[in-house]
DNA sequence: TATGAATGAGGCTTCATTCAT
DNA sequence: TATGAATGAAGCCTCATTCAT
């Protein structure tokens, strides 16, 4: 990987190195298509902008995307990618429900403040054909799913108080879905600082704990 | 309302009917159009589905609004104005910070299972101009200034443990927002149900007590 | 019909005036196309052509039809149900076999020297929609089906001379398709004329009779 | 052919070489061409997958061809000449103008049904610029002269029947010209059985001879 | 007030063709 | 000779909006 020392020697290389900037492009045209539908929207922001900002004409980007639902299908699915690969690692580990729905907040915190977290989040998926909605929807219903699994572990082993998963899990996923709305990498919150506010107030509550066990109304 | 028998007697009740049935005849492509946007988008509801879903051309939709923007608006309006009145009340009550927080969760849950609560919840508000987009903004700022408000008075007052405000207004507000995105009015859930839990999870938060004072990492 | 003066009488004359006035503009949309069709060919005759021989803009065409391909398929309905009323009234007529092929071959003259006859028989139907392509292509087997019936009928019937009704269905088809593809109404030979020749030649060959009941290789 | 031996002995071999490879390489373009604007249409078949059907990219045609017309031109050509060497051969012949016709006749089924012959008679020439319509339209105009030729000659020799020897030849052209449109290799009738069926159709007709010298209307 | 008709603006997509390598 | 990439031209279609009646 280091030598590129032997480029002359082999053909693969810049058969490799061809290969290597398609990707790049298309790596590029994401990057562009994703800030745009972020900026003003799917509907509203048109290839001929995506283009212009990737100084080449519409038609080219055809070269890589056969529409422009599919641009938007590949960002949902470098989103739902990020969210999956944080599930498989917390899954992996051997831990508590509460700690693993610790974890996975803070996974969504980094997911839900990257671009495409952050479109997978807050893009409509009706824009999609019906069996690349049932793809997306597939991969929400795995992070949803992990919510609930988390929290029900967390509940049976003592560690999360008792209650109904599944409204729980919606609470959870509500305001951490919800960064991806309001996040901007250039306002006053770090991810860390947005992470561990998140999980103290998700697992602790607001409300102050003035003699043990006491409850609000 | 009730002197319907001297209609003949003065000139101005018919003037008052005529208005009165274009109020109505406004209310009801209002409440056609929110749930056309609401199904399929903004983007992909089409004037002509609304007219066409209440038996009427779409030209005449144009008598009463002058724009597919301005019918967006007034749903949005109609949301704000909604959880509006919930905050003047709330205000108008002499209670702690905490239970102020709690009152407006319950609010949010009803506003944002609404029709309309939803249309401002869910759809964007960078379709308006951008005099209209202010006064959208201006709306939800006063929103989350109230969370704000209340959880920074919670705090003086002892009832909400200290932290910062904003951030801990943006996580309860993301639960009570995403409600819009999940809610479905013929689903498992009752209104009272989901408010109960919100309120619950959000003040308690989901970790077990074990001991009191004990803290998750 | 011819009583104009109870105009004011009837709300229903109006109503049929403009639904009068809607099939004219349609007709005359389809009238238009056809001959572009024919003209160019249906891949390089472009609705934005058709609107301006109309003195429209484009999207005015979409008031009477759906789409391009909708435009060809009523060109092709016209000239289908042209040669299906004929092909219904010699089903009606009690003749032989060689009678009503030979009607059969007039019919066909006069339909495939007619605009839309034209636009049945000379574009491509695999532009339609499978659906559509279904309708077209059984409009054409029933014209088929004709011919082979009359034939199979006059060999029956002892008018015609034996042999592959199928065969005998294709040539004199053959014949009078072909003239869709050169038949000018400028041109040097008349409706008549070329239904006379085609008949008689269709029916009694080329060959001379040199002697009753001579064959020719 | 044979001397592959002297390959190196000579360099104009592996100039001939190239120069056959090249033009295998033009057939083979062409042979896949035609079958593709059969199968689907001049202007849906697209040069991108008739490339990828012979396993090359796109811009390696305009290594062999101009242009996307020129091709068709080509495929049009070899339709043609298979076509005029058929006449030159009947012209060259001493025979009746009867026995003629009924060569043209043989010979036209057997081009009609062959690819090339198929591409010339069913593709539409408007796709040419008009210095190559004329030379199609030039091609087309042989056959047809041939046709008349032979039936006005027929007619002076007492073989063919008197009548118009325009309208005869476009009726007899129309029989054989149209077996390129339902023509099919996998199908039930032999080119032969099609040829005997037409001769005989054509030359004799089809209606019965009841008694030698009547004539039906 | 309501309608049928029409328009203008704009977007997505296709494809033959060219160019640098 | 062959390729990947890019382009320009063009076409279809949608839809909010306007206009005459």
């Amino acid at each position: 990987m280091a030598q590129r020392s032997t480029a002359e020697a082999s053909p693969w290389i810049p058969f490799e190195d061809r290969r290597r900037a398609r990707d790049a492009k298309r790596e590029a045209v994401l990057r562009t298509a994703v800030q745009l539908f972020l900026d003003q929207g799917y509907h509203r922001a048109t290839l001929d902008e995506v283009a212009r900002l990737l100084n080449i004409t519409k038609p080219a980007l055809y070269n890589y995307f056969r529409s422009k639902e599919e641009i938007l299908f590949e960002c949902f699915s470098l989103g739902q990618e990020l969210i999956d690969n944080r599930i498989a690692q917390i899954n992996a580990e051997a831990e508590t429900g509460l700690i693993k729905l610790q974890k996975l907040i803070r996974g969504c915190v980094a997911v839900n403040t990257s671009e495409f977290g952050m479109c997978l989040m807050r893009l409509d998926d009706r824009e999609f054909s019906s069996e690349r909605r049932s793809l997306v929807r597939a991969g929400k219903k795995r992070v949803d799913s992990a919510f609930r699994l988390y929290i029900a572990k967390g509940i049976a082993d003592g560690t999360i108080m008792p209650g109904d998963p599944k409204l729980a899990a919606l609470a959870v996923a509500g305001s951490v879905s919800w960064i991806s709305f309001w996040f901007q990498s250039s306002g006053t919150f770090s991810r860390e600082t947005i992470a561990d506010a998140m999980v103290k107030l998700l697992t602790e509550g607001l409300a102050a704990r003035r003699k043990p066990g006491a409850r609000s109304k």
